[in-house]
DNA sequence: ATTGACATTTGCCATTTGGCGAATTATAAT
DNA sequence: ATTATAATTCGCCAAATGGCAAATGTCAAT
C-alpha cells in the first residue's frame, strides 16, 4: 500500500539536520529515535510515523505543525480567518457551564465529557434491559 | 511495545462519529479507510497512522490540527497570536469539550457541572484519609 | 599507511498497521 | 417470532515501521 507523499519528507529533514549542524547520532540522542531509522528516513526508505515525527520535529527546527505539513499530514492552513463567535456543534453551551469547565485544567475537561460518554451509554443499555 | 497515548484516541473518535450521525462504514466511504479499521482504532486497538488519522478527520467534524492534537500527535498550541477563544473565568475551554458538551441539552450539562463538583470533593476527602 | 573515533548504512527481525472477507450482532419490518 | 438488512467485530495476512547490532564509510592525527 504506497502513500502518496508529494512532497520528498526525507530531503526536507536531510536540510533540517545539516543546517543544525547535527549528526544522525545527535539527532537521535535528542529524540529518541533510532538513528538507523533516521537514516532510512531521510533517504526516503520510510516513511516516520505521527509519533516519530513528533520528536524529531523541534530537534531539526521545525515548528510541528510545519513538519507535519511538509510530510503532508496536515494539509497547509489559510492563515487566520478570524472566527469570532464559535458556535459549538448542535446547540447553545451553557455560558454558567462553560464558565465553571473553564476553571479546570484541559485534561480535567476531557475527562468529563469520557465520563458523560460512559454515563450515556450505561443508560442506553439499562433502558434496553428493562424493556 | 505499546504506546503511551494520554488521550483516549478511540472515544474521541467514536464521540466524533456519532455526533456526525455516521457510520463506520459511512466514514469508511468518505475516508477510504476500512470501516473494520475504523472499528479497531474507536475501540482502542489500533493507533491510527498519520494519513489514516487525516483521511478521517474531516468526515468526523474534526480540524486536522485539532485531531492531531488530541491524538498526541502534536501539542497543544500555546494559544496563537490572535486567537479569539472566549475565555470563560480562570482558563481556557478546550475547544473539543465545548464542542461536545454544547450537544446536550442545558439541563444535562449542567448535571455534568453537578457530577463534577461532587467527583472534587470526593477526591479531597480521600486525599485527606490517606495522609 | 595505520589507527582510532565517529558517522552512516545494512541486515535482520519483532511488532504494528491496515485491508479483505467471513462471522457475528444489532436493528427494523413484517 | 421470523426474517431481512445493515452495522460491527474477528481472523487472517501482506506490508510497513522501527530498533539493535554488525558492517561500512569518513576523516584527522599519528
Amino acid at each position: 500500500m504506497e502513500q502518496d507523499r508529494s512532497n520528498d519528507l526525507g530531503e526536507i529533514i536531510r536540510q533540517g539536520r545539516v543546517t543544525q549542524r547535527l549528526t544522525l547520532s545527535e539527532v537521535s540522542a535528542m529524540s529518541g529515535v533510532s538513528s538507523s531509522h533516521l537514516g532510512r528516513i531521510e533517504r526516503g526508505e520510510r516513511f516516520p510515523s505521527g509519533s516519530i515525527l513528533r520528536r524529531i520535529a523541534a530537534p531539526l527546527g521545525f515548528e510541528e505543525n510545519e513538519l507535519f505539513t511538509l510530510a503532508g499530514y496536515l494539509s497547509p492552513e489559510p492563515p487566520g480567518i478570524a472566527e469570532s463567535h464559535p458556535h459549538y456543534g448542535g446547540g447553545e453551551l451553557d455560558p454558567y457551564v462553560a464558565r465553571m469547565l473553564a476553571q479546570e485544567p484541559v485534561d480535567v475537561q476531557r475527562a468529563v465529557i469520557g465520563i458523560l460518554s460512559i454515563l450515556k451509554s450505561i443508560a442506553k443499555s439499562v433502558a434496553k434491559e428493562s424493556r
